[in-house]
RNA sequence: GGAAGUUUAGCUCAGCUGGGAGAGCAUCUGCCUUACAAGCAGAGGGUCAUAGGUUCGAACCCUAUAACUUCCACCA
């Protein structure tokens, strides 16, 4: 590129110009290679079905952050890209695409239906990466996986397999949470519980008389929020204790409408406080009921169908929708005596999170991973700080999930995913769990064999992705390489669905750990604190935000001034910001570019270097040191906030300002290139340290700066130097900067004219002073508004009205003669002296305090010490000016 | 029912191991100073939720309280 700049930065056509060359670079492109250290993060696989939202915008911006610093510092970085299949997602939006087209998901089949999702996968597979592109991140697509291609899905068989081997994977019919909608089962995890307004019906069922008929005089009464399952009802429970009820421990009710009599059992489960202490037991359609029949040998009885309709057990009301049903039950119910009462009543409804389906609770057949021994290594890991979370609070969430366990409910009744390695004889009903299907059956030698028709759970999958992406279950050189990963960012949404199941199962089936540290990110909201959402319509699309403002600016808008886990809000007035701080980088680019032109820029001796370019470079080299320290402690949004006050504080407005007279004006060729050589030198390091975060600006202008150089991104990332802290050079300047800020000051409150320029006298007795102010004379000149400056070490000769300005160790005065009011003059100065009165007040308090000086560290009472003497100088000078003036 | 988080300037939020309260936006005053008005210079604005405690010293550590948010469990 021409060194032609606009004066204002256009992100639009730059970035993609420079990604596809980044691309034809094959910069983010990593091999194996043991001469260097891996630095890995595997991708979280965005779904197929998925658009790029805020929280991937998040999401990876972190981790290209990430991936960009250690690349630069040297390391193997790879980021390991791909995407989730995520069946159920996908399956609902097939079907739905389906119906549009009046066509039913069983009347296409089965093998059509995979046809279509296949071809769904080739069409959208590819929307959401190209959109992680536009945000500039650097993953090895080269080595782009699908959690359903094949070497994920021999994976899958294989753990599969395995586990079932090992008895960690059974089949059983238990209750599971079923979804009447999307017609599948669902796990604990995917359960969702929405407060509701409901009813809460109090129901009486008649008492058993000893001759075998129900009574008509004596009842138990119960309350139940679903009285629809009381067609599935095998008992009715009390508590042991409950004296109210312990004569009709052994005896029978009639269960009404039904006809059937159904015992009495007592469990401890029932709650003596809550209603009448009387539970109905539906052990085929409520968790609980279920464990309490397991006790007490109860039959379950079934009354629903898979759609939520009421089945043939539900007699009349066979065929009903379960709300139907509830609506009939109730009216039936009235109509016979039973219905004692009906209360409004809010509660907790599970729904499905994907559908907001109300669940049924179900006693199904299906495949389960057994937790309780699984778990172990996964808890141990984080106890032991194997594995760091970051922020640490997420450990309670972990361990508090880990703890309470269930067993994991992986079979799903859907055809999109990976169909269950299980085989079913169709004469013995053998069941045979294999890496392929049995050519016969070991059992009885029949040949009629079927698979299982039932897929996994998508997280069954997204679980083994750490070591499946690197090649597993081969033992790939990349495997062996890149494995454990280092860094895992993601939402703290997630942590049960996939952190904790990638954990175990990179134990037991690698043997180790799936990556050192999980970094978490909150939720992105919307600018009022809400979630954003489709529903809500408050959605952000960052692809337009980006079209709008440019990645880099969302990229740092999004990581500004942002805490690990804690949610953020999104405004424009913060996007404005990012865009304008790009703008400024741009423009102190240009004006160095500028002022380049032309000349050849060389290395200066330390002799050749003025005091202000030390310092800067000093600074340069403190921020590099801490903007490195906050990256490796994954404080991203401290490190880019230091970047980014050096840039626009210290760079900006003093550094540039300061060697703007010496571009000019001076004829010092050597004087002038040094200031050349650090302008440059200095911006080449911050825009390297402001590289991850803004990848696209920071590259153009260092090409345009090196024009030698490849990229900054495959730069060196910039390393502190002990021999380049210039102290004397930082205190000097900053001696300087206040002289500039008081005097600044004094216009200001005087209405100066900004134009009208004054003599300014700097009087000190402190040669060091007087020797800074002589090599600084040119720019404290112009940034003080000086028409010229007199070094004095004494105050004869000048007006005595003049104006002053204390700093420590000097004086400084502008006669402005005709301007001056003595009275506010004495005002102002008397303000000053409150001022350090108060802080000598201060410190004076600590160091008379014994305790404090026998107890803080000696570092901290030398710093008041040092102070006091700062206070104590100024106060005699501001003391003595206002003698002079009264 | 259990747990976590938040509470700091008008707004949105930083504040990393306790050592003089910060940024952006907004407000007010001046400036189109040849990198940048998407800018420059200056100013105002805070009992760091409340009450105790620990400490020489607390926005930060401890205890309690309040409000808001979230997660988990789910009592029919």
């Amino acid at each position: 590129m021409g060194k032609e700049l606009a004066k204002t930065y256009d992100p639009k056509g730059l970035e993609d110009r420079i990604y596809q060359r980044w691309l034809d670079k094959k910069y983010f492109h990593a091999e194996a290679d043991p001469a260097k250290t891996p630095f890995t993060i595997v991708i979280p696989p965005p779904n197929i079905t998925g658009q790029l939202h805020m929280g991937h915008a998040l999401d990876n911006t972190m981790q290209d952050i990430l991936i960009r610093f250690k690349r630069m510092q040297g390391y193997n970085a790879l980021w390991q890209p791909g995407t989730d299949h995520a069946s159920i997602a996908t399956e609902v939006k097939i079907i739905e695409k389906l119906k549009e087209e009046g066509i039913d998901k069983h009347d296409l089949g089965r093998e059509k239906f995979l046809e279509r999702a296949w071809e769904w996968k080739r069409e959208y597979g590819g929307r959401i990466i190209s959109q992680l592109k536009k945000m500039g991140s650097s993953c090895d697509w080269d080595r782009e996986r699908f959690t359903m291609d094949e070497g994920c899905s021999r994976a899958v068989t294989e753990v599969f397999v395995k586990m079932h081997e090992k008895g960690y994977i059974y089949k059983g019919a238990r209750i599971i949470n079923w979804c009447p909608v999307c017609n599948t089962s669902i796990s604990d995890a995917e359960v969702e519980y929405q407060e509701q307004a409901g009813h809460l019906w109090h129901i009486k069922y008649p008492v058993m008389r000893e001759d075998g008929t129900p009574s008509d005089t004596e009842f138990l009464t119960f309350a139940t929020t679903r009285p629809e399952t009381m067609l599935g009802d095998t008992a009715v429970a009390i508590h042991p204790e409950d004296e109210r009820y312990s004569h009709l421990i052994g005896k029978s009710v009639m269960l009404p409408i039904v006809g059937r009599v159904i015992p009495v059992v007592t469990d401890t489960y029932v709650d003596r406080e809550f209603g009448t202490g009387v539970v109905k037991i539906t052990p085929a359609h409520d968790p609980n009921d279920f464990e309490v029949g397991k006790r007490h040998g109860l039959p379950l009885i079934n009354i629903m169908n898979d759609d939520a309709t009421i089945n043939e057990n539900g007699g009349a009301y066979a065929g009903m929708d379960r709300y139907q049903a509830r609506k009939a039950i109730v009216e039936e119910l009235d109509r016979q005596g039973l219905l004692v009462k009906v209360e409004d009543y809010s509660h907790n409804v599970g729904t499905h999170d994907r559908c907001k389906t109300t669940i049924e609770p179900l006693v199904k057949e299906q495949w389960f991973v057994k937790m309780d021994e699984l778990i172990k290594p996964a808890v141990e890991a984080v106890k032991k700080g194997e594995i760091r979370l970051i922020p640490q609070r997420m450990e309670k969430t972990y361990f508090n999930w880990t703890e309470n366990i269930r067993d994991w409910c992986i079979s799903r009744q859907l055809w999109w995913g990976h169909r269950i390695p299980a085989y079913y004889c169709s004469e013995c009903k053998e069941v045979i769990v294999a890496r392929q299907m049995p050519k016969a059956c070991p059992k009885c030698g029949c040949t009629h064999l079927t698979q299982d028709e039932d897929t996994l759970d998508t997280w069954f999958s997204s679980a083994l992705w750490p070591f499946e992406t690197l090649g597993w279950p081969e033992q790939t050189k990349d495997l062996e390489y890149f494995y454990p990963t280092d860094v895992l960012v993601t939402g703290y949404d997630i942590i049960f669905f996939w952190v904790i199941r990638m954990i175990f199962s990179g134990y037991e089936q690698m043997g180790e750990k799936p990556f050192k540290t999980v970094l978490f990110h909150g939720l992105v909201r919307d600018s009022q604190g809400r979630k954003m959402s489709k529903s809500l319509g408050n959605g952000i699309d960052p692809l337009e935000i980006i079209d709008q403002y440019g990645a880099d600016a969302l990229r740092l808008t999004l990581i500004t001034g942002n805490a690990p886990g804690n949610d953020m809000r999104f405004s424009y007035e913060r996007m404005d910001n990012s865009r304008n701080f790009a703008n400024k980088v741009w423009n102190a680019s240009r004006f160095i570019l500028m002022n380049m032109e032309g000349k050849q820029v060389t290395e200066p001796s330390q002799e050749q270097l003025a005091p202000v370019d030390k310092w800067i470079l000093s600074k340069r080299n403190t921020l590099v040191r801490e903007v490195t320290d906050n990256m490796e402690n994954f404080e991203l949004g401290i490190a880019v906030q230091k970047v980014y006050d050096f840039i626009w504080d210290e760079f900006c407005d003093w550094y540039i300002e300061m060697v703007k007279p010496r571009l000019y004006n001076s004829d010092d060729a050597a004087s002038q290139n040094a200031a050349l050589w650090t302008l440059k030198t200095v911006l080449i390091d911050a825009l390297k340290l402001l590289h991850p975060y803004m990848p696209f600006l920071t590259e153009e202008i260092f090409l345009s700066l090196q024009s030698g150089e490849e990229s900054i991104m495959v730069s060196a990332w910039p390393v502190y130097q002990p021999d380049l802290e210039y102290a004397k050079e930082e205190k000097d300047i900053e001696t300087i900067k206040e002289a500039v800020r008081g005097i600044r000051n004094v216009r200001s409150g005087m209405n100066v004219a900004p134009g009208r320029k004054a003599a300014v006298f700097v009087v000190s007795s402190d040669e060091n002073i007087l020797r800074t102010f002589e090599e600084g004379r040119l720019f404290f000149a112009s940034l003080a508004g000086a028409s010229d400056v007199t070094l004095k070490r004494d105050k004869e000769g000048i007006a005595s009205d003049a104006v002053s300005v204390v700093i420590p160790g000097a004086t400084l005065y502008i006669p402005f003669a005709e301007l001056v009011d003595i009275a506010q003059e004495i005002q102002r100065l008397d303000k000053e002296k409150k001022r350090l009165e108060g802080e000598l007040a201060r410190v004076d308090g600590m160091l008379s305090n014994e305790r404090f000086l026998s107890k803080a560290p000696a570092e901290k009472i030398a710093q008041e010490k040092e102070k006091r003497e700062k206070y104590r100088q100024m106060m005699e000078q501001v003391t003595l000016r206002l003698k002079q003036l009264q």
